[in-house]
DNA sequence: ACAATAGTGTCTGTGAGACATTATGCA
DNA sequence: TGCATAATGTCTCACAGACACTATTGT
């Protein structure tokens, strides 16, 4: 079927990056406004080539999430996603991308001065509404990345990610309550989470808050995966659920404790 | 940063594949043995590079499935694993390979006669055995197949694509304790997967076992997702749980096909 | 009848959901 | 004292684990 002479066709790699944090309690994405062309001046997920023939991709991954996002990588949680490789999905021809999640502590500042001047922090529930408009197949891998995280909370420690080192029962379960979209009941979050061995460690001293009793402050824990799991309201009809059929792009994790 | 005269350097792109079954109530993966170097002789993943710059990654999947392992893909699930992409993974140049897990109900014959002729169902347990050597990063890839398939039994209905089309509550758990490697109580198992709605549905019949009361029939049903789980038995000592950490992201590749 | 497997019923402990109550800060 | 939030306690129901028991086949 094949000749000696044929040589697989060569792509062009690139790593794209979701990277969710908590703004003011809602769950936003960086984004940034293209420059060039195709695409120009629509927002994208950050992201870009394979730098040389030599760099990995976890590596590729880190250094666009510090030239686009002004991000070190050293707090913050980074995993990959999927790849993405239909025919069609970048006009400058064939293109796959390698896409990552990252989770990072709500920052203060979006970015500002550097190479990703056009970035800026959207709310998610606003960069995946029907008038938003992302390039390629973006939005497609903003909905994994968003999908991945929300599973990801209930089997592992992964919220801890959104959060700084030292943080208050209230403010994890402010980031379930942005990444799900729900209210939880404070009294039994608070019962569950002290409950798993090692998801959080008390730190000894507390924080003022506005208003009210201090709240005591802890760090994340050793474990990585929760047993039993976070419990979600589950928000779905009776019936059949969804479809989840294919998986054109991508699927999930799967591996509870991987990464 | 980047001159006007640069381009990203292009790679090869390969798809690999974990297909996975039980046969004799063992979990068994199809591998191949490479004809051609690099690692001729060993064994590795079927898999192979993209055939053409417009073949999209699942069709280049489903390809390589009836190629190599002579399988349609009708009947079988099939979803992408991750992307491997370590600069060293391939001696052969930068190939970037993005796995495949496939599940497939137990084959009588593994395959022979096609291009595959070289493929054979080897125990998981056996082909992850430190004795055995598998090309590339392929034993990474091929743990993390199996580490998708385990996890995604207790959540989804995963498990029905390890049977046929009409299969028994009694073949369904075999399939779970071949998979998780542990024995399930019969009666809770039975319990468990008929109170799940839209599991399974029975199809009326019965089939004849060796001895003893002939067992009712069962179809998959529509629902993808279970609520609440099907529990897993931790065999998790007390304490912190394991890493987990990084995923380098690797992958390895396959042969050419040619041969 | 007996063996062997299919399928049902019961008890009990754990944990989630709902919600009352107490504790500790500040104005 | 009053208010707001943190932290703990109580009750109930759902469900997993353990295991006794009944049902239906073949020999």
């Amino acid at each position: 079927m094949i000749d000696d002479q044929w040589v697989p066709p060569a792509v062009l790699l690139a790593v794209d990056l979701v990277i969710l944090t908590l703004r003011e309690g809602r769950l936003h994405a960086l984004l940034v406004e293209r420059g060039i062309e195709p695409y120009q001046g629509q927002l994208a997920l950050p992201g870009g080539f394979l730098n040389n023939a030599g760099e990995d991709l976890l590596e590729a991954a880190h250094r666009e999430l510090n030239e686009e996002a002004g991000l070190t990588a050293d707090t913050l949680h980074l995993e990959q996603l999927a790849a993405y490789g239909a025919p069609g999905r970048d006009p400058r021809g064939r293109v796959i991308s390698v896409a990552y999640l990252a989770i990072a502590p709500g920052l203060p500042e979006p970015v500002a001065g550097t190479d990703a001047s056009a970035a800026r922090w959207v709310p998610v529930d606003v960069a995946l509404s029907p008038c938003t408009r992302l390039a390629f197949d973006h939005r497609q891998i903003l909905t994994d990345g968003v999908e991945r995280a929300r599973n990801k909370l209930e089997y592992s420690a992964l919220a801890t990610a959104f959060c700084g080192p030292e943080f208050t029962i209230a403010e994890l379960q402010q980031v379930y309550e942005a990444v799900w979209g729900v209210r939880l009941d404070p009294r039994n979050f608070y019962r569950k989470v002290k409950s798993v061995e090692g998801f959080v460690v008390p730190v000894g001293a507390t924080r003022k808050t506005e208003t009210g009793r201090p709240a005591q402050l802890f760090r994340r824990g050793p474990r990585q995966t929760l047993h039993p799991p976070m419990t979600r309201p589950a928000p779905e009809p009776p019936g059949a659920d969804q479809p989840v059929a294919g998986q054109s792009g991508t699927d999930e994790e799967g591996d509870r404790g991987d990464e």
